[in-house]
DNA sequence: CCGACATTTCAGGAATTTCTGAAATATCGG
DNA sequence: CCGATATTTCAGAAATTCCTGAAATGTCGG
């Protein structure tokens, strides 16, 4: 691997930060490269960066592709893939939280859904029903708001961020003012 | 494994999802029996009814500890350790985003910080320092607004997820009438 | 259809992670 | 301190995941 230190750094941590994330070194470091590099890159440059096989940085690109965190762009005049990330962060956030939820919440989820609708045989069974309902009820909650959410363009989306829990506050205010839960007063004392 | 048939499916499910949460089979798997048993269970009982080995229920077990998800319960005259899951699935959620956070994130935005803070010696590099810099940014505003809604009580939190993205509208009517903002007007037409 | 080049597939070896059984350590009542 | 019981450690086996090189497949201009 010759390249800059600093992006020699950069790759490096995604490559090692990659089995936390549930990706393969070799996929964050592509990643990783692909991300902080001014130009599309083709496989063999990331051959060549990187120090790995022709083949593993194919099944690499692929699996970032279907993340969409990779996107082929074409180059005139040049057969060769080249590949590129999206270039907004915050479309990336939005990416790999859609991804995220996709892989890792809706399987649970359905699985969920599916056993809450057996009839439990015990007392045991009734008991366990109970507690997926609870886990079944706050990822449903989650993802409703995730859904809702998801929607907003980012400049709405960061300033609701920058704003963080103080929201509740102003909407504890407006609540008074405006009687916005349907005439029912303020909660706190 | 011999287990009421509603509560298999979920210790399996638990398992097979594993992997794509970043833990093992057996780690899942003590998690959802644990999760959805009435009582306290004890590592010989785990064994049992997972049908895996002593030492790895120990290892489990540990691991479970160290995210905060298995707590140890003292039942009275038996030398044994119990364990449980914390039962308020909001104060799982919590834990599990603090947990990963100071596993999956806070590696990277220090990695950035120190490369942020280096000279670039070349115009790659002073790209690339660009790039991690707009991650940075995200990155820290995204803990920002972490750390600031983790403060908020289970009920606040609760209804701020009520809401969804419609507290955008709230906001923009609340920011022409009261002129939250410092006396600039809304931004829309 | 051919030849040149680009990409993908895939069997099997390499590396890593998970799991086990045996031994070591810890904790308790007496 | 002892014996009984509970837990942890850890070396190596088992399982899984990752990576490579070789072969197959795809794609283009001519």
């Amino acid at each position: 691997m010759k390249l800059p230190p600093l992006v020699q750094a950069f790759v490096l941590h995604f490559g090692e930060m990659g089995s936390r994330w549930g990706i393969n070194r070799t996929v964050g470091q592509i990643y990783a490269l692909l991300y902080v590099s001014p130009d599309p890159l083709n496989a063999e440059q990331i051959v060549e960066a990187l120090g790995v096989s022709r083949s593993n940085v194919s099944m690499g690109l692929k699996e970032l592709q279907a993340w969409n965190l990779a996107i082929p762009k074409h180059i005139p005049d040049d057969r060769r893939d080249h590949f590129t990330t999206p270039d907004d962060v915050w479309q990336i956030l939005r990416t790999l939280a859609e991804e995220r939820k996709k892989r890792e919440v809706d399987p649970t989820l359905s699985v969920l859904r599916e056993l809450l609708m057996q009839t439990p045989g015990s007392v045991e069974e009734r008991h366990a029903q109970q507690r997926m309902a609870e886990m079944h009820g706050l990822i449903e909650q989650l993802t409703t708001w995730y859904d809702d959410v998801k929607k907003l363009e980012t400049e709405r989306l960061a300033s609701l961020l920058a704003l963080g829990a103080r929201v509740t506050r102003l909407l504890e205010a407006k609540d008074k003012v405006v009687g916005l839960v349907r005439g029912r007063p303020g909660k706190e004392g």
